[in-house]
DNA sequence: GAGAAATATTTTGCGCGCAAATCATTGACG
DNA sequence: CGTCAATGATTTGCGCGCAAAATATTTCTC
């Protein structure tokens, strides 16, 4: 009917981006389900598994969470036992997120996942890494661009 | 700590994805708050532009959302004036999306929207045709391979 | 043509995602 | 040193996203 080229939903990017995102959060819930974790639950335990004993505004930096989305998940790590959560010493605004043992553990089982999702997509290598480094530079000009522009 | 380079938060493309279309959402929110839609109802309507007096089924493959995600994103929309939900005469399980006046108006303001982004964005419209077929790419992947692994 | 399988949609329940408001603590500075 | 802004984290409220179960209607199939 609107036969405005700007208007179809074919032509947008953020569509094709936001189904294949979408698509691909539910092609890992089957693996994560026998982690016992959820897909962003997942990507906080990766950056754990990278440096543990951070604080939560460390956490917010390196996964792109809001502060808001991240208190509620580090709660449920915890009562599942992967991590704890603690005041700081030095800053008592601060708290520390340090992992158990469990948690640490987890990333033995953990460590197939991102083999087994590629097995199963079977995207060329190349094409991944395209996608990934593109994917990248829309966040980066998102975040200079759109931020700045409330500074200037 | 865990040094197994498949695990490493930085070398994952699902981060790159998921935090790339997050930022979208959030670089399209201001705008489309001027039209009083959210991104999922902005997507519903692109797809009713293009077509509408339509059957609920149509809108799930066309937007790709799940079912049960689309039902309370048409009451809203109904709420808002923007389309009817009726029941089909041929075959009472279904149900027909008809825009009213109304919505079919709202295209005239949102034809800006898509032009407004990429001006803001600024990604050069290569990188952007490449990303959006990658995306595809991807997206067809995932609901080719992992579709079929379940009926043979 | 009655019961069973298939189809279209809705409901339920849980976990985000995020803007905005709030709270607690610390640091600045006058 | 008191107050006031800044900082780190939490809470609140709403709208998805989706699996699973429920509901309603239609289409087999015998």
């Amino acid at each position: 009917m609107t036969d405005i080229p700007a208007l179809k939903l074919k032509n947008q990017i953020c569509h094709s981006l936001y189904s294949a995102t979408n698509a691909l959060i539910r092609a890992y819930r089957p693996l994560l389900d026998q982690l016992g974790l959820t897909y962003a639950q997942y990507l906080v335990m990766l950056a754990l598994w990278d440096e543990d004993k951070v604080i939560i505004k460390s956490l917010v930096e390196r996964t792109r969470f809001d502060a808001g989305t991240l208190t509620p998940i580090l709660k449920r790590l915890e009562s599942k036992k992967l991590l704890t959560i603690a005041k700081s010493s030095n800053d008592s605004r601060q708290k520390v997120i340090v992992l158990t043992t469990a948690g640490k553990d987890l990333a033995d089982q953990a460590k197939q996942t991102p083999d087994n999702i590629s097995g199963q997509i079977a995207m060329p290598r190349q094409d991944v890494q395209q996608l990934k480094a593109l994917a990248e530079q829309l966040y980066a000009l998102i975040n200079t661009n759109l931020t700045n522009s409330d500074t200037e």
